[in-house]
DNA sequence: ATGTAGACTAAAGTCGACC
DNA sequence: GGGTCGACTTTAGTCTACA
């Protein structure tokens, strides 16, 4: 119901997946994920569970919370609707 | 298949709730999501999206990060395993 | 090396009801 | 207030294939 804003994972992953210099593919295979779900992701199609952020995470050899930590710098400030103020 | 080790937020959830001295009911309207769903999270039975995880930790007044940051504690020296590649 | 599409199955998330 | 059940709709996540 209502409106909410998707958690959107796409830039931050992709950034982060360049910096280490690695391929969707090889994140696909360090993750265990599949390639164009990765690709998915890249461009905002899908959103991951925890569990995918936590194998992303490893995969990418940065802790969950960093990772999350930049989502919300990215997402700060447009506030997730929050009906009870 | 078989052995995933699924990021459950369950614990982390009860307590982090119980010590905003809020109920499930409560948590669940200024989520925007189900008490079921609420209570089958905390009963580790269904794990959240990134979208979720934001939700819940807007209403419990803490950042998302923090929120990982806890499951990361619980989680820590497990290795997430997906046996399929 | 990436985007996209279609078909599929598992699981997320809702809802009403009862204990 | 919280657990659980069943039925349901939507989306996560896989896989094959082609540009």
């Amino acid at each position: 119901m209502s409106e909410i804003e998707n958690i959107t994972i796409g830039e931050v992953l992709k950034r982060v997946r360049k910096s280490k210099k690695i391929s969707q593919e090889e994140l696909a295979h360090r993750s265990s994920l599949d390639r164009t779900y990765i690709s998915m992701l890249e461009r905002n199609i899908k959103q991951p569970t925890i569990t995918t952020i936590f194998l992303l995470s490893k995969a990418l050899e940065l802790r969950p919370s960093e990772f999350v930590q930049q989502l919300e710098d990215e997402f700060e400030g447009i506030t997730i609707k929050r009906t009870t103020v």
